[in-house]
DNA sequence: GTGCTTATGTGATCCATGTCGCAGAACGGC
DNA sequence: GCCGTTCTGCGACATGGATCACATAAGCAC
């Protein structure tokens, strides 16, 4: 059952020629963990506000699938589910013009919810979502967003406050595509992913992207990117690793960041 | 009072120095309408699901206030309003980088709600609000609208799908910006701003800004966006004035505003 | 009308990125 | 170990817009 869904899904929107996404394609599909202690709510701020019964009863509606590395979990056409919550792996959300060419909106990390918009009367329009790791996650359909999530005002303002959050990051990235140059949205964007990150170990943030993937997401080729990243590391801002990018000096390249030309 | 309440927000960000912005600046306040028969939020979207008792407790507290061409409505400094509703003229939404350089965000025509970031948790950070032309807007302070309207569902409700379509606008913006080449943009905004448009008598939509101001919004230069315009006119797609746009041709403008390269 | 101010047209550069084409390096599977 | 795949690093070159520097035109004030 599991099996079937995941494969369902994981067909490509157009045909199977798919320059911008990953190739990989197991097909043993993940199995469940069994009995999972932990609710797929609990620790996410949407719910922030609702007691553990109301947590256990929306837990109740939301059974988990689990994606693989390159699976998709919705495009365009699945509308039948809203709302989606990350409970394990990372999610990237794209779009892609008929010319094949995509722009990564976001890389999202578990305890993220997407799919919000739907929910709110928008068509996702021509956006994906794409397992980027094996991925667990939990779903309601729009029927009971509707009917347990938006006519909670406890609920509906958080999602008001996260979309809130959503148009203020955007508007941050617009203003950064249109006038700065590479190198400063290079440093921007390390900047906000870094934020969103616990600092591992030993003090320093480690970022887990190809130079195709953040290439993705800045609107800018992997070979320019690539150019802009081994200069950061010339300068001892970052350093790399194969799929990696360890944040040295978060300071420094807050300042380039604001750096216009 | 109105005249020193409206010259107190006029004052510019940095100083007075401010390429991005226009430069009129006569001193006679403008004068309320006696008695406008018209409440200030009838034939607001956000609070269409209210009775009219309702709308016109909430209009009590909202008091109109008066703005010339040019003068600002809100910047960083002034924290204190929450809810701006346009009721005549028009509002430009901008942001300036350190550099002096502006994107704008939206160009609002009256009956729009701005200032929701704020209300929502948001700092409008560096956010700025100017008429455009000669405006009344109607003001409610954050404190009245946490307490009259984020507790109401209907309304958070109203304001989540608001920022759900301002999301989508933004990453239809961001792909614009990104992938697309300065034709194709110009054509996309003009499109967009056209649907925002009613069609004056004629059938014909008139998008009233001057190439300077387009070019704000699409993150280009003034010359860049003459050049195109001076093509898109010369392919009777749209035709000139001194100020504005005429929509000759929507779907032309639809076809290429898709175009890659 | 005259004159001032703001909007538009245009052409000559310049420069940041995109494009194309490889080569080497790191990892995963066997 | 070896091999295939996926990442990363360059270099040569093309090009869309930005920049700069004006010329012209349309409207407004008087």
């Amino acid at each position: 059952m599991i099996e079937q869904c995941a494969t369902d899904v994981a067909s490509a929107p157009n045909g199977d020629w798919r320059p911008w996404s990953p190739h990989r394609r197991e097909n043993n599909p993940l199995q469940p963990k069994n009995s999972e202690p932990f609710s797929c709510l609990s620790s996410v701020e949407l719910f922030a506000d609702l007691s553990p019964a109301e947590i256990e009863a929306i837990d109740q509606m939301a059974p988990a699938r689990y994606f693989r590395n390159g699976e998709f979990v919705f495009s365009q056409s699945e509308p039948v589910t809203a709302l989606f919550i990350l409970k394990k792996g990372r999610v990237r959300i794209f779009r892609v013009t008929e010319e094949g060419k995509a722009l990564t909106m976001a890389i999202l990390e578990p305890g993220a919810v997407f799919g919000e918009m739907m929910l709110v009367g928008q068509r996702m329009y021509d956006n994906y979502a794409e397992a980027i790791e094996d991925a667990e996650i939990c779903q309601l359909s729009s029927a009971e967003v509707e009917q347990f999530l938006l006519s909670d005002p406890r609920i509906a303002t958080r999602i008001a406050r996260h979309l809130g959050e959503q148009v203020a990051r955007l508007e941050e990235r617009l203003i950064d595509l249109a006038l700065r140059p590479l190198q400063a949205r290079v440093a921007s964007t390390l900047v906000r992913l870094a934020e969103s990150q616990r600092p591992s170990r030993f003090g320093y943030v480690t970022i887990s992207l190809t130079h195709d993937q953040l290439a993705g997401l800045l609107g800018a080729t992997r070979e320019s990117t690539s150019k802009t990243m081994a200069d950061l590391a010339s300068r001892n801002l970052i350093r790399q690793g194969r799929g990696r990018i360890i944040i040295i000096d978060v300071d420094g390249l807050s300042i380039l960041a604001r750096k216009m030309a």
